[in-house]
Formats: C-alpha cells, structure tokens, sequence
DNA sequence: CTGAAAGCGCTTACAG
DNA sequence: CTGAAAGCGCTTACAG
C-alpha cells in the first residue's frame, strides 16, 4: 500500500537537474548551498507540495521524533488534563505523542514498553499501573531509552520522577481541618498498593502528631480502588460509629462525593457536623452540593513540565539523572469544610 | 543518537552463517525455510532479544502501523471514552495510535492533517474542529490516505463518518418531556457552526411539531460555546419570562447543570415547575441533585467502532466509501425529569 | 531450501 | 558551491 504520488527528492533532482544530495541540502537549508539554487529547489518543492518521508528520515538519522506515553486509564479526568500538558509541550518541540493505556494491567504495562522501545520512539513516558512491584522491564528500557516517571511513580526505578506533593497537600488539607475546629478527624484511602494514597496518608499522620490529635484506628478506612460507591460505604460505617468523626479527609474528589453522598442521605450537616475534603479538584467537585474543598493538582502543568524533563534527556543522552520534581498544589476552600457567608 | 545495542539482521546472519535474507524469511515463519533453521536462527534471535527495527521495515513497506487521531479537546470527558475506544480497537489490529489535540483551532487542525500525512500514518480518525467550513486541506489527505470522520463530521467530505443519532435522540428527549405532561418545552443550544447541536435542535423542533406544540422564538435560546456558566445566564433569562418555560432541554449535560443549578438558587422545583433534559451522560449527570436525565452516549463504541471502519479502509484501498454509520444512544430517564418514587 | 542483490527515501562524509 | 556514493535495516522478486 505505498502512499500515493508523493514527490521526492529525487524526482525534484531529475526535474531541476541538480542532485539528490543538493537538493536535500537546499530544503535543510544547508550554508553550502547558494542562495539562487535554494530559491529555485524551494519555490519548485512548495510548488508540488513536496513532504519529507519523515519515515526514510527517522531510520536514517536514528531519531523518530516520537514519544511514548503510557497511563493507567485515560478517562479519568486528571490523567486527560495531563496528557492535554503533554501534548502541548511535545507539540512545542516538534514531537508526536503515541498514547497507550495499561488499563492498571502490568503484563500490558510491559508489553507496551517493549513495542515502544522496539518502535524506536526517542523517549517514554510513563505513569505506573498500579501494583507495579517488579520493576524489571521497566530497568531494562530504562537503559535503552530516556524514561520519565510522571505521577505514578516508583522509588525503585532511579529515573527522573514528576510527581505532586501529596504528602504534603495531604497535611494542609488536614491542617485545614484543624484550623477550623475539627479534633476527630477520619480518613479514607485505598490500600498500600497505590502510592499516591499511602503519601497522602502519611501527610494526615503527621498533621494528626503535629497537632497533638489521637490518631484512632477506627475512624482509618481503607478500599481498594477507591470508588463513589465504595466510599459510601465506608462513610456509612464512620456514621455508625458511636464515637463519630467531626471530618473526612478522602483521599480523591470522588471518595469524598461519596461521602457527601452518604452523608446528605443521613440528614448529617455539612460542614458543620461532618466537614468534607477531597483531592484532585475535578470537575465534579464544583457540581456537587455543597461545593468540594480540595486539593488543585495542575495536570496540565505536571504534564509539560515532564515532558520537559524527557526531552531534555533525550538530547542530553549522558544526562541520566534520577532527580524527583515535586510540582506545587493547592488547597481550594469551598462550602463542605468552610462556609464563608454564613 | 542512535539507540543503544540493538541486534540486527546482520548480524544474526553473521553469527550463524545464514544469509541475512535467509534470517529475515526464517524470522518471519516463510514457509520455504526449512524448520530447523527457523528454530536454530528463533532461538538465536530470542536469546539475543532481537527485536526488528519497525522503523526499517515502515520504511520498506510503506506500513506505519500508525494511526493518526485529531480530537478538537481531549480533556472533554465524552472525548477520552471515544479514545478508549479507539485505543483499544487499535491494539488488537496491532495498530499504535498518535493523538493530536486541534483545540477546536482550524489552522492547527490543518497542519497536524499534513504533518500526519507526512509522517506517513496508515490512516486518520478525524474530529473536526468547531467551525471547519473550509474542507480543501481534508479533501486533499482524503486523496492521499484513509480518512474517517467521528462525532463532529461535515457531510461536505465524502468518506465514511460515525456518529450518533443526535436528531433522533434529541426527538426522543423532548418526546419524553412531552410525555410526562410538558407543554412548553425551551431548548438551550450552540449557534449554528455547531453541528451536533443543530441536529440535536432538528429533533427539538420535529417533536414539538409531532405533538403539536407550539414553537415559540422566545425559549429558544443559543450561545456560542456553551458552559455551565453560560447556560446559568440563559437559564435565567427563561426563568424571568411571564410565560415561563416548564422544561428545558439542554443540548450538553454542562448546559443542563447550569441550568439545574440556575433554577435551584431560584427555588425552582425540579422537575415538578421546570424539568430538565440534558445530552451526553456525563460522570457529572450522576453528581448533581436532582440527578440528571440524559442521553447516553457510548463513546467506547463510537470510537472503536470508527476505528474499525478506517482498519478496513486501509486494508481494502478501493474500498472508499461515503457511507454514515449511525451509532444509537440511550435516553436515561433520572429525577430531573421525572420522579419514580414520589 | 537458501542467497545475492535491489531498493525503500533520505542524510552526510568525502572529494572536487 | 555541487555531486557521487555509502549506508541506515529491512523485505522480496529473482535465480539457483
């Protein structure tokens, strides 16, 4: 199936009767060439709309000009503002983006590594499916080929790491709590296996310890993938208790809706019984009622920034750092932990 | 930067003593090699995690195994279920897929139809960007490469395009809005250069005038782009008219929130004095209270399905075809039209 | 069953 | 300032 009439080189050499080797040189704009014979091979090039195979390029020159990126699961609203700061950078430096998704799926996770690597594409992005526990292919790519780990990361592959301040977030979104009066403060989090919960709850500890509040078993509720669903559940089971928390502190904007959810439905007032606060500063955090404290994590930003970084390593091959790039996010106070008119 | 220790053909060849001709057949299971030397030179290959070089063979072949993907907004929640979708059917025709972001900006829509086209894609799933009355540089890739259009398509390019049924499903909404004992049914739109919202307004009009109701200028209302914002503005234009709308239909689900949100600040009571409809099912329509009535849209499906049909263009060359496929959707009945347990 | 050779379209060191 | 030629890694018609 060869594309149809495209010109090339060659034929631009035939018809002007100059050779390949000129007529390449006038379209990159090479200082040899004179300025006469550039003028005439271009006007004659734009003419027949002539387009390098960029294909013949790239196995020539070894450079593809492509990036890999590979995400758990693209519909989720925080991953899409990212690749939208990803394709954005790319688009800057001349670089085309192949998008895969893992599906959370490791076997998949790998095997897209490796076509991409056998592709040829100049460098890969990554974010980790969860449980991803051996890091083996991901250390042989990495020897291969610029790697760049962008939100879900891992310790164990020593490779430049774009992440957000989770734990950290996760403290001030406590510590905002605290502020407002709050002393029985519950949690709700996914299991050990995902990263990013396990930071954000290590911030709720220490903003517990760093106040002087009980740190209480009870009221630590943790699901695997954490869902709306889910987290209405757990929220049911915080309600019951006898000893009931003042707030929840879940660990994304959607465990916190199912909170409210769950919380609106037992007739218990937000925030002045029960505050709410979330963590991603999704779309559905302003539609639902009352309007979500969260935490702001700038997709768009931590996708161009690690776009940066990758494109700075792939042209600085020797430049292999494994430096962590912490991105800034913000608290956003809205009515379920904080009413301001009231 | 040429990457790093690949294996090649020839040196396989070499190693073994084969030919590199002989390597290559016996590696792609040709049937005149004999079977030992396709396990002597197999084994060698994968011992050695000989992976082919699928730039070179692109190169030869003129097969990228690429397919070029321009969205007008990735972060659009509808948009990344379509790409799911396409992802997914691009991978088990073992296709990779590069996602290009027009921003609904017609001339970057333009160059990255030429820079795919140059790069030497297989084939293009094209969403077209708000307002492409201008087709030429389409018409002129059509010539040159397999061409789809999804979701927002133009009939002004003859190729096969997938969609959904935005009149019908838009009829089916206000019937049932009609059917619930609603007579005077407002629509809140886009202005004309949006396609689907100008067939979602066809199905508005055609149900109004199956039933025979009345059409009346003044609950027709139109905004550029709309948002939730923009449709709480013209909410409220509907709600301070003496003769009062007592439903809207919404032609987006964000439409319908500002809507739903605009009413509710205005103790409106949803959808007893005002019902509303709005068009996508969105994670949101789920969110917001009253829960929303809507259309479902199965981006999933309409993706692969699009995908599907660019695959057997591509494989099938003279098989160009024109024909529109029509994908069908779903109207979700929920509270703000109509309450079950009341 | 196997090999020598051409060629995909380009870039670039070398020569003049 | 320009050209002839090699070569990137592969596939495949042709020959034996």
């Amino acid at each position: 199936m060869p594309k149809k009439n495209l010109i090339t080189l060659k034929k631009i050499a035939q018809d002007l009767g100059f050779s390949i080797s000129t007529v390449s040189r006038a379209l990159n704009d090479h200082p040899d060439i004179s300025i006469k014979t550039k003028e005439k091979i271009k006007a004659f090039a734009s003419k027949f709309n002539y387009v390098p195979n960029l294909f013949a390029r790239g196995f020539r020159t070894h450079k593809t000009n492509i990036i890999g990126v590979i995400v758990p699961n693209i519909s989720h609203y925080f991953t899409s503002t990212l690749l939208k700061g990803v394709l954005e950078e790319a688009e800057i430096h001349g670089y085309k983006v192949i998008i895969s998704e893992s599906v959370n799926n490791i076997t998949k996770q790998t095997e897209m590594l490796q076509t991409m690597n056998q592709f040829g594409v100049d460098g890969i992005l990554l974010s980790l499916a969860r449980e991803t526990k051996n890091v083996d292919t991901i250390l042989n790519i990495l020897e291969q080929v610029p790697l760049v780990l962008v939100d879900k990361v891992s310790t164990k592959v020593p490779c430049t790491q774009v992440v957000i301040d989770d734990e950290d977030a996760a403290f001030r979104a406590v510590e905002h709590l605290i502020n407002t009066g709050k002393k029985r403060i519950a949690i709700i989090k996914e299991t050990e296996s995902s990263f990013t919960s396990e930071k954000r709850y290590l911030g709720y500890l220490r903003a517990l310890r760093t106040y002087n509040l009980e740190i209480d078993d009870t009221i630590i509720l943790s699901s695997e993938d954490i869902s709306i669903h889910q987290a209405k559940r757990l929220a049911n089971i915080l309600i019951s208790l006898q000893h009931k928390p003042d707030a929840v502190f879940a660990i994304t904007d959607g465990a916190a809706i199912g909170v409210i959810k769950a919380l609106k439905k037992n007739k218990i007032n937000i925030p002045e019984e029960i505050a709410v606060v979330g963590f991603s500063n999704s779309l559905n955090s302003i539609i639902i009622e009352p309007k979500l404290t969260t935490i702001d994590q700038p997709g768009n930003k931590i996708g161009s920034v690690a776009m940066k970084y990758l494109i700075n390593e792939i042209n600085n091959e020797n430049n292999i750092s494994n430096k962590t790039v912490v991105i800034k996010t913000n608290l956003i106070v809205r009515d379920s932990s904080f009413k301001i008119n009231k």
